[in-house]
DNA sequence: CAACTAGTTTAGAATAGTTCTAAAATAAAC
DNA sequence: GTTTATTTTAGAACTATTCTAAACTAGTTG
């Protein structure tokens, strides 16, 4: 069993073939931010011919499952991080790039932990640029 | 010359009857955060009946001359923000509610102000609460 | 005022990202 | 190997938003 499969195993999903040429994109290099469209341009020009749909429902089960984040950042279309410890971002408006930035890099103060009661699940924060 | 008449022309827009009565909704109480259809909704029920394609149109006019902000929260929806001072956002998945943090509440440091020499439009902070 | 022009509103069609449907395929369990 | 639940898929459906083009209106000019 390799580290895909076993990657998938741990988070409760069926290795499928599918589910395994996606990852193999995904996680085995340097992390990346996907749209469903650019997945799927990526993965026809390696000649790996899955469906559109079926990268909706992985992109969608990888996220839900915490293999991936998605990100608000255009209202046009969803965003996929392959990072999924807590960072930000640079969106380059004019590219439609995303560039990480650390908790390190920006301090959010005070770190909200709770409000009204209810859990704080996460922050995001966008900087936006013209480039 | 009222008010909104006023503010509609400073923006460099006319001063219609559709955009003053979605103005006078905007722009005379409180502050608040509006989807199109949200918007569309509360004219309808003021017996204001303006085409949803008016309403499109003029968030999206007010937005480009600065009388509202629009905000990326969820990908299936834009919604727009009479506050157009820096601040940032509370968001409640559950009910999609907005409500607004000052910069007073909420310290960024260092605050970007350029990135690979391009200038930074905005800075998107968005909590999201269970709520 | 009347005539003119550029900008605006509108219904309905079109677009596009995403989800749904239901049938075929496959993974896992027995 | 047989069975069952899950997954993939093509294509249809959905839905927020934009587009089209015709009717209307605000502002200008004489
Ligand atoms: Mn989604
Ligand atoms: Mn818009
Ligand atoms: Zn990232
Ligand atoms: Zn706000």
């Amino acid at each position: 069993m390799n580290d895909l499969e076993k990657k998938l195993r741990d988070a409760g999903l069926r290795p499928t073939k599918q589910r395994l040429l996606i990852s193999h994109y995904l996680f085995s290099g340097p992390q990346m931010h996907v749209t469903a469209d650019s997945l799927y341009s990526e993965l026809i020009d390696r000649d790996i011919n899955i469906s559109l749909a079926t990268i909706y429902n992985v992109l969608n089960v990888f996220t839900s499952h915490g293999l991936l984040r998605e990100i608000s950042i255009d209202p046009s279309r969803s965003y996929f991080d392959t990072n999924i410890k807590r960072h930000y971002h640079y969106y380059f408006e004019k590219t439609g790039k995303l560039e990480d930035i650390s908790i390190e890099e920006l301090k959010i103060s005070p770190m909200p932990e709770k409000k009204n009661g209810f859990d704080v699940n996460c922050v995001d924060v966008v900087i936006r640029v013209d480039g």
